[in-house]
DNA sequence: GAGCTCACG
DNA sequence: ACGTACGTGAGCTCA
C-alpha cells in the first residue's frame, strides 16, 4: 500500500529552530534547525517507511490570502537571520535525502498539502502530514493522518478524526470554526477578541459552526453575546482565512513523489560540512543507496605516482630528489605524542610521492642516514602539518627534525584560533586544494581502528604530504594579509621547538611522595564516606551527582538552590548554601575535595610517571586555546593544586631530576592588569603600576573612596573580584554572582570603578565597537580572534561575544608576552651555555630545574628575561622563588 | 559520549 | 526580559 509522507517545511524549520539551542559549526554557520530537520527526517523514514515523500514550502511573498486581508501574518515577527541562513541548507539536506520538494508561487505549504490530501481522500490513498501547525487538523480524515510535533521536533502526536474528536470534541472541519472564533495572534487572524480556546469550544459544542454561533448571538448571555455580535464580521473573515485552500493547480502526478532512498555520498558530504559528527558515526549510509553512487570515490588519490621505499636501494630514488621536496608528512598514531607510534613519513615532490616506513627511516644504511640528515638539517626548508606533535614523536624515535619553515596546522590556527577541527582533510577542503580522505575513512575509529595494507596506507600518507605542500602557499598568503607573519615566523614557529625541548625533558615526579599522600587520603576518604552514610541515613554513591541530589533534596528535603539541564545542581556553590541545613553537607564538600585530589592528582599523576625515568612528560597544545594560550595534557600540569594547602602538598612530588638541583619558579605579577593598563592607556592604572602599588588595595581605595589604611580585608577582596571581572569582560550579573551581592550593588561597584578608571571604560566600549566593525579583535602581537556573534540578535550570544571582545586582547596579549619570554629564555640558556632547564609553563609562570651553582644567576636572569620580553607603558614584574621542590619554590 | 564537577591561571 | 563572569583538561557517572 502506498503511503505519502508530506512535511510542512516552513513549520518544521521554525519548530526545529526554536526547539534546539543555537548550535553552530566551527565556521560559525548556525545549524540547529538543519539538525532538527535531519533527525526528524531520519526518524520518519525509519518509522513511517513512506513509499512517497514530499516537503512542501511556502512560496512568494504575496499569497492569495494577503489579497483578502492585508494584515494577514502581519503580527509575525521577521524571520531571525540565524534561521534564514539555514533555509538553503535545509533545501540541500532534503535534496541529499532524495526527497522531492515542492512550492508554488502565491501559495502556502498548507494549500499544497490541502490539495494533495483532498486528492488522497478522493482516490483512497494514504497520507501522513507532519507539521507543527494545529490548523492542519482540519485535513484529518480516514485516509489522512496529521502528525503534530509535540515537544521539539522529536516526537509527534498523530491525529485521525477520532483523535481530533477526543481532544477537542470537534470534527476536523470544525477546527476551522475554532480558529475563526479564537483567532491566531501569530498569523494575525483576529477572531473574536476575548474568546480563547475554552470559550470557543463551548460555543462550538453548542452551535456547531461560526455561522450558527453568529445566528444565535442573541441567545448568548452577557458580555460574550455582545462581543460575538460586535465582531461577527471579524469571525467570518477569520474563518475564511483559517480555511486551507484545497484547489491548488498542482500539475503533478502522484508518482513524481515516489521515494527511493537517500543519496549517501551527498548526505555524508553535507553532514561533514555541517559537522554532524554523531550522525556521521551513527548513520548507516548504505540504505537506499544507488549502486553507481556508492562506487564514486569520496576522496582523491595522490596526483603523482607513489613509491614505497623499504630498502637501501629504493631509498636512493628519494635521496636524489630531496631538494625538490615541497611537503613532508609524518604519520603519528595515538593521542599522546610522547607515546605515539610513528608509522612512517611521506615526501612530496612535483613528480612523485615517496613513502618511507619508520623501519626504513631508522635504518643504519648510509641512505637511511641521508634521509635523516635531511630531516635534521636546519638549512633545508620543510613544510609540514603539526610540527610540534611530529617533532615530539620523532624525538622518541631518535629522529631529529629541524628546518621546518612552515606548519600548515599552526598557520591555520593563527588564522582562526576558534576553529575546532583543523584536520588536514578539512583544511584541504576549505582552501580548495583537493579532497583528502579523513583518517577515519582509511583507518576506522575506536576499536575498529586498523592500518590498511601498505599500498593504501602509502597512498593516503603521500596524499597528505601533497595536500600539505599545496596548502602552504595560500595559508602563508593569508598570514601575510592578516599581518601575522612576525607572530607566526618569529614567535609561534620557534616556540614549537622550545616546547618540544621542555616536554622531552619532562619533570621528575616522586611516586613515593604521591603514594604517601594517597594513603592518607584514602584513609580519610573511607572515614568520610562512613560518616556521610551515617548522617544521611543511607548508603549511596557520593560521586554520582544524581544520587547525591536525590539524597539531599528528596530524602533529606533540602531546598534545591540551582538546577542543571538534567536535574539538581550539587556543585560546591550549592553545597555551601546548604551547609547550615545538615552537617552532612560539609562532609560531602570535604569528601569531594579529597576525592578529586586522590583520583586526579594522585592516581592520575602516578599513571603518567614513566617508570624508566621517574618523569612525567606533558604535552602542550599550541593550537587549541582561542586566546593564544597553551594548554597542557597527559598529564595537565597547568592545574596542579595550589589554592588549598591540602592540595598544594601535591607539589612536593615535583622535584629536580638531578641530585642537588633546585626547582625555580618565576611568575608575572598582575600581568593581565598591566596589559590592560597598557592597551587602555588608563592614566590611573598606569600610575598605579609605575608605583608598583598593590593593585587590589589601590582599586579598593579608589572604588570605596578611602585611604590606604582604611581598606580592610573585605574591601580588598571585593576590589579584587572587580578587577577579575574587568579582565573577564565585566557584567553586573557576573560580579553579583561572584561576590554574592545584588545585581544593583554590583552595578554600583562597576560604575564607581569606571568613574575612576575612565580609560578602562573607554577601552571596553571601543573594543566592542572595533569587534563589531572588523569582525575580530587582536592582541598586541596581532593575534586575532573572530567574533561572529558580536552582531547576533540573541542577547546571550551577543553578550558573550562582547565579553570575549574585552577579555581576549588582555588574556591573549599576556599569552603573547610569556611566549616571547620563553623563546628568549631558551635562547639565553643556550647562548650562556647554562645547564638549567626550562620545564613548565603555567600561563603566567615558568618553572625551571637549576643546578646549585646556577641558582643565584638564574634568580637574576629569569625575571630579567621575563620582564624585558616586551616594552609596555608600564613595567612588567616577575617574582622568583626557589626550593627543593615545586611546593618549596613559593 | 555527554553532562557534571572541579583543579588551575 | 534576557541570565554568564574569561580560558583550559580530567575523572566520574550514566545512558
Amino acid at each position: 500500500m502506498d503511503k505519502l509522507l508530506i512535511i510542512d517545511g516552513n513549520s518544521i524549520a521554525y519548530r526545529a529552530f526554536y526547539a534546539l539551542p543555537l548550535l553552530s559549526n566551527s565556521s560559525g554557520l548556525h545549524t540547529n534547525a538543519v539538525y532538527g530537520f535531519t533527525t526528524m527526517l531520519m526518524k520518519l523514514i525509519e518509522e513511517e517507511k513512506p513509499t512517497h515523500f514530499l516537503v512542501a514550502f511556502d512560496a512568494g511573498k504575496i499569497t492569495f490570502r494577503h489579497a483578502h486581508f492585508a494584515e494577514y501574518k502581519g503580527g509575525r515577527s521577521k524571520t531571525p537571520p540565524e534561521l534564514s541562513e539555514q533555509f538553503p541548507l535545509i533545501r540541500e539536506l532534503i535534496e541529499a535525502f532524495g526527497i522531492r520538494q515542492f512550492e508554488l508561487d502565491g501559495y502556502e505549504a498548507d494549500d499544497i498539502i490541502g490539495t494533495l490530501t483532498k486528492e488522497a481522500d478522493q482516490l483512497g490513498r494514504q497520507i501522513v502530514v507532519v507539521s507543527g501547525d494545529k490548523d492542519m487538523l482540519q485535513l484529518a480524515s480516514d485516509h489522512v493522518t496529521i502528525a503534530l510535533t509535540r515537544k521539539g521536533v522529536s516526537e509527534v502526536d498523530r491525529y485521525n478524526p477520532g483523535e481530533v474528536n477526543e481532544r477537542y470534541g470537534l470534527t476536523p472541519l470544525q477546527i476551522i470554526d475554532l480558529k475563526g472564533l479564537m483567532g491566531d495572534t501569530s498569523d494575525n487572524i483576529p477572531g473574536i477578541p476575548g474568546v480563547g480556546e475554552k470559550t470557543a469550544l463551548k460555543l462550538l459544542h453548542e452551535y456547531g459552526t461560526v455561522e450558527e454561533v453568529l445566528a444565535h448571538a442573541d441567545q448568548i448571555k452577557g458580555k460574550l453575546g455582545e462581543k460575538v455580535t460586535e465582531h461577527a464580521e471579524s469571525a467570518k473573515l477569520s474563518k475564511e482565512l483559517a480555511t486551507i485552500f484545497r484547489e491548488v493547480p498542482m500539475g503533478t502526478e502522484w508518482n513524481e513523489f515516489a521515494y527511493e532512498g537517500w543519496k549517501s555520498t551527498k548526505l555524508k558530504e553535507l553532514f561533514r560540512k555541517l559537522e554532524f559528527k554523531s550522525l556521521l558515526d551513527k548513520t548507516d549510509f548504505s540504505t537506499g543507496q544507488s549502486e553507481a553512487e556508492e562506487l564514486e570515490p569520496v576522496y582523491e588519490e595522490p596526483a603523482v605516482p607513489v613509491r614505497i621505499l623499504h630498502t637501501e636501494d629504493e631509498l636512493a630514488q628519494l635521496i636524489d630528489v630531496l631538494a625538490d621536496v615541497t611537503g613532508v608528512y609524518v604519520e603519528v598514531i595515538g593521542d599522546n605524542p610522547h607515546q605515539a607510534e610513528v608509522i612512517g613519513a611521506a615526501f612530496h615532490t612535483a613528480a612523485c610521492g615517496f613513502y618511507v616506513p619508520l623501519a626504513a627511516l631508522r635504518g643504519t644504511s648510509e641512505r637511511a642516514q641521508a634521509v635523516r640528515a635531511y630531516l635534521g638539517d636546519a638549512s633545508t626548508k620543510k613544510v609540514v602539518y603539526d610540527l610540534h606533535r611530529i617533532d615530539i614523536a620523532l624525538r622518541w624515535s631518535n629522529v631529529a627534525l629541524r628546518g621546518v619553515t612552515f606548519d600548515v596546522l599552526l598557520a591555520a590556527y593563527l588564522l582562526d584560533p576558534t576553529e575546532s577541527g583543523l584536520t588536514l582533510s578539512s583544511l584541504a577542503a576549505k582552501h580548495g586544494v583537493g579532497v583528502l580522505a579523513a583518517d577515519e575513512e582509511i583507518y576506522g575509529k575506536g576499536t575498529k581502528f586498523r592500518l590498511p595494507e601498505e599500498t593504501v596506507l602509502a597512498a593516503h600518507i603521500c596524499r597528505k604530504a601533497e595536500v600539505t605542500a599545496r596548502l602552504a602557499e595560500p595559508l602563508a598568503e593569508h598570514l601575510k594579509n592578516s599581518g601575522m607573519e612576525p607572530l607566526f615566523y618569529e614567535l609561534e614557529l620557534p616556540l614549537s621547538g622550545v616546547l618540544a625541548d621542555m616536554e622531552q625533558q619532562g619533570i621528575a615526579a616522586d611516586a613515593k611522595t604521591l603514594k604517601r599522600l594517597g594513603e592518607s587520603l584514602s584513609a580519610r576518604l573511607e572515614e568520610l564516606m562512613n560518616r556521610i552514610y551515617a548522617l544521611a541515613g543511607v548508603e549511596f554513591n557520593i560521586n554520582s551527582p544524581k544520587q547525591l541530589g536525590e539524597v539531599l533534596f528528596e530524602k533529606l528535603g533540602m531546598p534545591p538552590v540551582k538546577k542543571t539541564k538534567t536535574g539538581y545542581s550539587t556543585d560546591a556553590e550549592v553545597l555551601e548554601k546548604l551547609a547550615p541545613y545538615n552537617p552532612v553537607v560539609e562532609q560531602i564538600l570535604n569528601y569531594r575535595q579529597l576525592a578529586k585530589l586522590n583520583s586526579t592528582y594522585i592516581e592520575g599523576l602516578l599513571k603518567e610517571i614513566r617508570p624508566e625515568t621517574g618523569k612525567v612528560h606533558t604535552y602542550y597544545k599550541q593550537t587549541i586555546a582561542a586566546t593564544g594560550r597553551l594548554s597542557s595534557q597527559y598529564p595537565n600540569l597547568q592545574n596542579i593544586p595550589i589554592r588549598m594547602e591540602e592540595g598544594r602538598q601535591i607539589r612536593k612530588a615535583f622535584v629536580p631530576s638531578e641530585p642537588g638541583w633546585h626547582i625555580l619558579a618565576a611568575d608575572y605579577s598582575q600581568i593581565e592588569l598591566r596589559v590592560l593598563a597598557h592597551i587602555s592607556k588608563d592614566k590611573n592604572l598606569i600610575e598605579a603600576f609605575l608605583h608598583d602599588l598593590d593593585i587590589h588595595t589601590k582599586t579598593a581605595m579608589d572604588v570605596f573612596g578611602v585611604g590606604q589604611d582604611q581598606v580592610d580585608a573585605n574591601m580588598r577582596r571585593q576590589a579584587k573580584a572587580v578587577n577579575f571581572g574587568i579582565v573577564y569582560g565585566i557584567s553586573d550579573y557576573g560580579l553579583s554572582q561572584n561576590l554574592n551581592i545584588t545585581r544593583k550593588e554590583a552595578a554600583a561597584f562597576i560604575e564607581q570603578y569606571f568613574a575612576v578608571f575612565q580609560g578602562v571604560h573607554q577601552f571596553m566600549e571601543d573594543i566592542v565597537k572595533e569587534a563589531r566593525q572588523d569582525g575580530y579583535v587582536s592582541t598586541l602581537l596581532g593575534r586575532r580572534r573572530y567574533l561572529p556573534d558580536i552582531t547576533a540578535s540573541n542577547f546571550n550570544l551577543r553578550s558573550f561575544a562582547e565579553r570575549t571582545a574585552m577579555n581576549t586582547p588582555i588574556q591573549g596579549t599576556a599569552a603573547d608576552i610569556i611566549k616571547l619570554a620563553m623563546v628568549n629564555m631558551a635562547e639565553r640558556l643556550r647562548q650562556e651555555k647554562l645547564q638549567s632547564r626550562m620545564l613548565l609553563q603555567v600561563h603566567d609562570e615558568l618553572v625551571f630545574e637549576v643546578p646549585e651553582h646556577e641558582v643565584a644567576l638564574m634568580k637574576q636572569l629569569v625575571p630579567e628575561v621575563m620582564e624585558q620580553a616586551i616594552k609596555l607603558d608600564v613595567p612588567l614584574r616577575a617574582d622568583v622563588s626557589e626550593g627543593l621542590d615545586w611546593y618549596d619554590a613559593k
